[in-house]
DNA sequence: TTTCCTTACGCCTATCGTAAGCATA
DNA sequence: TATGCTTACGATAGGCGTAAGGAAA
């Protein structure tokens, strides 16, 4: 019913040594088993693979024609293993990494850069989703590893019984956007203070409640109130907003990435503790060969991170 | 040491059931020996293919590697056993068939074409050889088939103790090449008397040792003496002399299909039973799958072939 | 007579099914 | 408590090595 690898490696230690004998010694084997293996294989194919008189042994075309298939089931064999055995080790495979689009701005391409030149033999399937999907997703096992933001603290991380584990990668301070033309252009800071009743371009709830959250923070800790005019989903698309002029943003300073012409990005005065935390987010207790590995790639990346930004 | 493509059916079968009762039930077994071929396998392998508490069974990372490269490696097997099949059975595999090159004029383009369109599975491999290389590698298992030209009669068809075993594919008559400026060509036929001290191309001992006997016969039994003016390999080098004024030549009927301009073709007076054989030659008793369809493919040609001369 | 593929025989290991064990929902 | 993966156990089948058989040079 199924073919007999070990069979079929005997076969082709004897097409090779063409002398059962000799073949037998390669296999650490005695020629009588080894005679009955090809003699089996032979049985199950249902035609002769070798031509054998006592003196000599020769290939059958069907022979001929099986060693190729042979050779190559047996490296398939080989490799199969190999791949499972790298697997397990972390050494190769797929993992499925989920990413904000604020984060492809800094921390993600740095990752993957890591990725690639020091665990080769990782797959990484990249997908980007805001944080609440992918922590459903990394609960349905769905992704492997997020590149995520904060969840509000009264969400607990843990999706139908599987706990989320996060971990900060990288924390980064807000600055204000605002034209270049704009009047408090003039000095490199800006006071917390100026901003009341400023038009500001906020996020919208899908996507960004992490980064309102925030905001209201700043805000109300300065006591100042700006007013919305706009809400977005994308860190580009409201510095977009503000060389328009339509308002004023706080945005992450990976958005220095972005290289808005006609913005300028400036550090608050006060400085805030506010900053915007990017974690790595991971089924807590999961056993995927790569993750530890991967974790420590990770933070190792932070470091490079904080020191860059 | 070698992987069991059992133990990897098994895997594969709970694999995709998820569940050991159905995939046991699918290969007909108790989950009994089921859960113990997965067992084997995966200390075989070094790590565990599959992730099961009583409720449930999943894939680990490492089993997922591992399903893709199992399936492959089951697909192989199946197709290893099917080419030996049809290998055995004639309807696939190589077959090295011998030809002169004077048969590459008629015979052989219709006996490639009709093994292709009648037995698609073979894949044929040509090599152009003389009669005497062709019978050679006959029988040191070169060549399957030869498309050949009669030995000389002493000449015994054995070689090494093979025996080689011909069949009569195609009768040619021969031709009288002149050029169409001749004052022979006035008439439609030649008789052979008048070829009495023509200047002939005749064929170099290379290659046309059978074309040589056929007109030293032709012309000792007129009693007419040629003189030959060069000697040539091939039939299309031979026309050209002639059309050249170089001299005259026999050549076989088939040459008409190298419709040479400025040669005229013309059957001898009277006529001769002196025929340009063209045989198919084999080993004797040889297993070859394909042989016996192969030689009755080849003769009903033969009849096509005398059918269109 | 030698070589070497094959068959016969006894031993041992492996795999099956039945039945009991045990963890989880 | 029911489901379902796993382990225990006895029977059988299959594979190994040793030794004898048999064909070809």
């Amino acid at each position: 019913m199924m073919l007999d690898l070990v069979q079929v490696q005997g076969f082709v230690a004897v097409a090779e040594e063409l002398h059962f004998g000799r073949a037998a010694r390669r296999l650490n084997l005695t020629p009588s088993p080894l005679s009955r293996q090809v003699q089996a294989l032979e049985h199950a194919l249902g035609t002769p693979l070798l031509d054998r008189s006592s003196r000599s042994v020769r290939l059958t075309p069907a022979g001929q024609a099986f060693l190729g298939e042979a050779r190559r089931l047996l490296d398939g064999a080989r490799n199969a293993e190999r791949v499972a055995r790298q697997v397990a080790r972390g050494e190769a495979g797929p993992v499925r990494l989920g990413y904000t689009a604020a984060s492809a701005l800094g921390v993600l391409p740095r990752l993957v850069a890591a990725i690639r030149s020091e665990m080769p033999g990782i797959d990484l399937v990249l997908e980007e989703m805001v944080t609440a999907e992918q922590v459903e997703a990394l609960a349905a096992r769905r992704l492997d590893l997020g590149l995520l933001r904060p969840l509000a603290p009264d969400l607990a991380p843990e999706v139908e019984g599987v706990r989320i584990a996060f971990a900060c990668l990288a924390r980064e301070r807000l600055l204000l956007a605002l034209p270049d033309d704009h009047p408090l252009c003039r000095r490199g800071h800006v006071s917390l203070r100026e901003l009341d009743g400023q038009p500001f371009i906020t996020w919208s709830p899908r996507g960004g409640t992490y980064f309102l959250g925030l905001l209201a923070n700043i805000f109300r800790s300065a006591g100042v109130a700006p007013r919305a005019v706009q809400r977005v989903n994308q860190t580009h698309t409201m510095l977009a907003l503000v060389r328009e002029g339509i308002g004023l943003a706080l945005v992450p300073e990976s958005a220095r990435a972005l290289r808005t012409e006609g913005v300028v990005l400036l550090p608050l005065r006060p400085e805030t503790d506010q900053r915007a935390e990017l974690l790595l987010g991971w089924r807590e207790g999961d056993n995927h060969p790569a993750l530890a590995r991967l974790r420590d790639l990770a933070l190792t990346q932070q470091v490079l991170s904080d020191q860059q930004t």
